[in-house]
DNA sequence: CGAGACTGTAAGTGTTCACTTACAGCAGGG
DNA sequence: CCCTGCTGTAAGTGAACACTTACAGTCTCG
């Protein structure tokens, strides 16, 4: 079985998408199957349980993102910082792909250990990313101005991406709003002066 | 049935509870009946469904909030702002019940516009809430600074909310940790000046 | 007191769920 | 050629689900 492997990593967007949608508990394993058109069965060669294609799936949202953010940083930033190329981004995209509900449905499932672990280092890892980039940031940039602590600013940054994305799937914030939060509160989170 | 709303107004809150707790599926009519030691049959005499029992659950979290505002503004504030009130008292209590997580719940039923629009109503009107405060604090302290919009800022607030919910819940973010979130960030929003 | 309305108890109903089993093809290798 | 093992199909399993029905109190108001 050493394609088993692959044919996981076809799946497992196709089950991401899925939960994301519908969340764990009504995203059924017949449906599951529906969408990766194979029966459900299949599904059950591939992994354990539901459970196992949850998690799975929350990785592969992760890893999503990651990858966006290693190009970021790969590429040449026109005289800006990474921090601020990822803001820039994020205002561009954020939830475009409405993969981030996927943590709303894992939150709904705590008492899950193992979904709450997954869940757990996929939020800490974001948290840790961003913050690093505030720091190189803010030693690039600069200024003896006393600041607030980039560990609060990457959490304040995570929840404005998560409030644009409520926003949005409710229909409170228009896509300009949108980036019109990312640009100007963006920036002031980046900065951060304490007055 | 005079008194069946009356019945209604005592069990919502628990209702509520079981909802933030397990979310929409996984808080069953056997479990809802449980906890509010009826019979399920009894919770549906007094509402039609699961769903308008939902809505109702989302409503009264609302309405616990505004009724906690409401105290805040009448409340004599020491030199302080409303705005400044509000925010120290999120520092505080914030998600102290859990019950923000309806939200998140909710937003997994997108697909019922029943739901959708109770949430949509929720979610606006504390959006709308803040953005007042907020409006009320510039106009009070003045000064003359170039800020970021109060509609902004006060989408950028509720996000921390979000994210302090979320991190408390995951065990990423300390009490601690949660105060100097808001108070710190908390304050820069609510200047939120352009650099 | 007695009819009608409400309340509580208990036992269903059909459906859908996560997950399993049975079995038919078909590869490769002795 | 048969044995072993993998892949795909289809049917099924018991449990749990949202929601209902039947019926025995009991309270109310004439």
């Amino acid at each position: 079985m050493p394609d088993s492997q692959e044919r996981k990593q076809e799946l497992i967007p196709v089950l991401a998408r899925a939960f994301s949608e519908l969340g764990f508990r009504r995203a059924t394993t017949a449906e599951l199957a529906r969408r990766c058109e194979v029966q459900e069965n299949i599904l059950y060669r591939l992994w354990k349980d539901k459970r196992a294609m949850f998690v799975d799936a929350i990785e592969y949202v992760y890893d999503l993102s990651a990858q966006l953010w290693e190009e970021l940083l790969a590429e040449n930033g026109d005289g800006r910082t990474a921090a601020e190329r990822v803001l820039a981004c994020e205002a561009e995209h954020h939830g475009e792909f409405g993969l981030y509900r996927i943590i709303f449905a894992g939150l709904m499932e705590t008492d899950d250990e193992e979904i709450r672990q997954a869940l757990r280092r996929m939020y800490g890892r974001y948290q840790s990313f961003v913050q690093r980039r505030l720091e190189e940031h803010r030693a690039e940039k600069g200024g003896k101005m006393k600041r607030v602590g980039a560990d609060l600013s990457a959490w304040a940054i995570l929840g404005m991406g998560t409030v644009t994305s409520i926003g949005r799937d409710l229909g409170l914030l228009s896509n300009d709003d949108r980036r019109r939060l990312w640009e100007q509160i963006g920036r002031v989170l980046i900065e951060a002066k304490t007055s």
